[in-house]
DNA sequence: AGGTCGACCTGGCAGC
DNA sequence: TGCTGCCAGGTCGACC
């Protein structure tokens, strides 16, 4: 489900929204979300706890609580949604709720139960953390040091996008989207492209991932953001699901091919 | 090392 | 209408 910019935006609403806010109650409806840990001693240790910040790491989320076991991690995985809202929720997809009070709930609804809740002691203990490549939107990620890490591989270049080892955050809606603004066929091997080939990578991937953020995310089927809301990059996708559409540049038929068992949409003519 | 596949789950939709 | 098969935004581990 969510890739960088809609984790990043639901970071936002939820900081927004509860930083600061002490836990008063958990309600758990479907432990099948929690990982290492019962539903009882989630409760436990999350109760009369305070929300001091929310940080977003690749896909992941980050609640900072006070307590003995600091680091509260959630992925959404592919259809994982946070929503805050003010009265409590009969969603049948919520799997669980985290209660701040008599009108400040999050609630979780998650329709395949994909996704993950861990509350750890130290982020060190999550192998994803550990593995993952450079933020980015962050300074580390040049241009420079994009193209040496493309060097360096001998993979098709979309599966590199989104491997959350060479680059976090990346899935496979923006995978297509920043490979048809940087104008280089998904199928490419990495340690082909010249260097002004990274370098147009790597414009395509901060220009639209900062576009997405600040148009809240892409709505294709579940995603809604913190407020319950759809995003609006919608309205900006240029290929993605667009197979059998006109490119929006040179007018040839859009096509999807499967790689890695994931779909891939490129133009053609646009893309070599 | 890179690729492929299955597993984890459920629901929507196209086609018959 | 009802069935079947395919598809779906992520991640991990096994295997060739």
């Amino acid at each position: 489900m969510p890739e960088l910019p809609e984790v990043e935006t639901i970071r936002r609403d939820l900081q927004q929204a509860v930083a600061g806010c002490r836990i008063k109650d958990v309600e758990i409806l479907d432990p099948r979300v929690l990982r290492g840990i019962s539903s009882q001693d989630l409760s436990k240790a999350l109760a009369g706890r305070v929300v001091h910040s929310i940080e977003r790491r690749g896909k992941a989320l980050v609640f900072n609580i006070s307590g003995p076991r600091p680091f509260l991690v959630v992925q959404l995985m592919m259809t994982g949604q946070l929503v805050v809202a003010s009265c409590p929720s009969d969603a049948p997809a919520k799997k669980l709720s985290l209660i701040f009070g008599r009108q400040l709930f999050v609630h979780y609804n998650d329709v395949r139960v994909f996704g993950q809740w861990r509350l750890v002691r130290d982020l060190g203990r999550i192998n994803y953390f550990h593995v993952l490549g450079p933020e980015p939107l962050s300074r580390g990620f040049t241009p420079a040091r994009l193209a040496e890490e493309l060097s360096r591989r001998h993979v098709a270049v979309k599966a590199f996008l989104m491997d959350h080892r060479r680059v976090a955050g990346i899935g496979n809606i923006y995978a297509s989207e920043i490979l048809f603004r940087a104008g280089i066929d998904p199928r490419r091997r990495t340690d082909e492209l010249t260097f002004d080939e990274a370098a147009a990578l790597h414009s395509a991937v901060r220009e639209v991932l900062k576009s997405a953020v600040r148009l809240r995310g892409t709505t294709m089927n579940d995603y809604l953001d913190g407020r319950g809301r759809r995003g609006r990059y919608m309205d900006e996708i240029k290929v993605y699901k667009k197979d059998g559409q006109p490119c929006p540049v040179c007018g040839t038929e859009v096509e999807r091919i499967v790689q890695a068992q994931r779909s891939t949409f490129f133009c053609p003519r646009c893309q070599f």
